[in-house]
DNA sequence: ATGAAAGCGCTAACAT
DNA sequence: ATGTTAGCGCTTTCAT
């Protein structure tokens, strides 16, 4: 565990002083020819590396980003994941990723690490309602972008898709192919993806005059989740004609009940949800679905987020809203009979 | 653009001194319950949060490791990314994540970058079979355990899972059921992963006898590849009965390359795998695979990393190869005729 | 175009 | 049980 070369072995070896060869490495302030090369040299010969850590403390700026969501092993999460990293590589950032598992004390504590840690900015997705993290950061100078949900009460640069207009188009078509008992099978209340798609769907089903035949269930944005409501949906009397899962898990948790009830989709009953798979997994893709640009939206999250840190008086607030694609295929038909 | 409290603001609104105040914070040393009390008051009062990049460069530790993969969007090390991410943020690390795209050029620059920041340990899924962003690493003192693939001359930590034998096991098993013309599409030579899946294949077959009907097609570990070398092997002449794709994202550009030739599986083919998809994503399974663990994966090779971080003494070059489990489905049948 | 001195926030080593 | 001093590796400020 030899001692690592620093910038004063640098500057020693090429006769001159640190601050020369900070002026090198960093492309800052003049350096004539001959000392960026003589540099250059005693850089490469010692094998010399710069100490981020250092310079960060010194500059107060780490090139490093978080990004916190709910659990990366969700496709959706994934892409945003991937988009995010690829923004942020391209400027010369640094990634770190954290789980909540939509626990609010977990993003608490990631708040706080990411605070010690000194990150420049955080994309979040919020595992709750709560402002305490966001305001946290805030207060810590590190500024947020929220991703996916919103969180009430908060002026911080949201990126997300249009859930509630996503669910009114899903449910509308479903209407229109002429399903009347429709159950929304719904993630927890109080996350904003869930109410809006919530909100989407009565919007949808109160102009059609289906008023009265509003039904949500609602449960958590897990497969196991679906898979139970969608069994308590088929036990209703009488039976809804079709089921709208408001993410993904939730929708195969729902595919996986029908299945096992041994109900053809959507011969016997109409499947829609939110969010699509990735085509690269999903050999024939059969479920209609709203579906969320996730790439483009961790790209444009990280963009935002960058350009806040570089540029100090961009307008409050941004809110960036995307539109979701409806995709028409196999699991929804007309109802029975 | 308030500036944030340090250790001697806190110190001094305690009455203490700075050191005794990082003893408080990072429990070490004695503290009395009084001094303790005080300390704590003063840095609820002034928000104090410990700047971890001035401790960092003082204890030359970070408590934070690096998970490099070739692409975090494919399920295997998304799930892999999950793994690491859990044992890593229960031991009080996190985890910055890079992708390389199976580029050595990007690899090696993220190694320098993971000096520069000071990782702890780095996590490496290899790119290619070239020792240096590996050797580089541990010429700047930074432990590496390699996932998923080895690299040849190189002594490190390894967690990986017994690719020749899965592949073998897998073959086997579609011999059995009566094919004697199967196809591997696999992904690049050189890639260990690639290579020793084509060996268990090579010894089936020759072990069987069929050491003649030997037929390798290599490309990528893409799905678009998988799509372009499936109907290569359909124009094969005699047309194989089976074929075998190396990894989750080629095996399903095999099954879409049958869709769209209209072969339906496995009445017209048969379709094994490497790798499979996570139960939430997908309703009704049909591939027939050789499964690897990698959750699990990735929680030991984070744990083996941290261990080596702790003890210094750890016997050289670990090695933990997992086992496959073949799942039997509907994709693999008995042969045409 | 280059350098000297000071300090970012913290803790190891050595007092007391 | 607590404090003093020095220094981790870097860059800002102010010279020259």
């Amino acid at each position: 565990m030899k001692k690592m070369p620093n910038i004063i072995d640098v500057a020693k070896r090429a006769g001159v002083a640190p601050i020369t060869v900070s002026r090198v490495i960093n492309k800052s302030g003049y350096a004539s020819e001959a000392t960026r090369k003589k540099v250059e040299e005693a850089i490469a010969e010692l094998g010399y590396v710069q100490n981020s850590l250092a310079r960060g403390l010194r500059i107060k700026r780490t090139n490093t980003l978080a990004l916190v969501v709910t659990d990366i092993t969700n496709p959706f999460f994934t892409l945003i994941a991937r988009g995010v990293e690829d923004a942020a590589s391209k400027a010369g950032y640094t990634v770190i990723y954290c789980n909540t598992d939509e626990s609010e004390e977990k993003e608490i504590s990631y708040s706080n690490i990411l605070v010690q840690k000194q990150v420049d900015g955080v994309l979040l997705v919020p595992a709750c309602s709560s402002p305490q993290s966001v305001r946290f950061l805030g207060q810590n100078n590190i500024p947020v972008v929220l991703i996916d949900r919103r969180v009430p009460d908060i002026h911080t640069d949201v990126v997300r898709c249009d859930s509630e207009e996503g669910a009114y188009n899903l449910v509308k078509l479903v209407i229109e192919l002429g399903h009347r008992n429709i159950v929304t099978i719904s993630g927890p209340q109080g996350v904003s993806t869930s109410d809006d798609r919530v909100a989407g769907y009565q919007r949808a089903m109160k102009e059609a005059g289906l008023g009265d035949n509003l039904n949500v269930l609602y449960g958590s944005f897990t497969q196991a989740c679906g898979y139970d409501l969608a069994n308590q949906a088929l036990a209703l009397n009488p039976r809804p004609t079709a089921l709208f899962g408001t993410n993904n898990f939730l929708s195969i948790g729902i595919m996986k009940a029908l299945r096992d009830a041994g109900m053809r989709v959507p011969e016997d009953i109409t499947v829609i949800g939110f969010d699509d798979l990735p085509e690269t997994m999903v050999v024939d893709p059969i479920l209609t679905v709203a579906a969320q640009p996730a790439y483009k939206m961790g790209v444009l999250a990280a963009e935002l987020l960058l350009k806040r840190l570089s540029e100090k008086m961009l307008p409050e607030n941004q809110e960036i809203i995307l539109p979701t694609e409806i995709i028409e295929r196999q699991s929804s038909g007309p109802p029975l009979g």
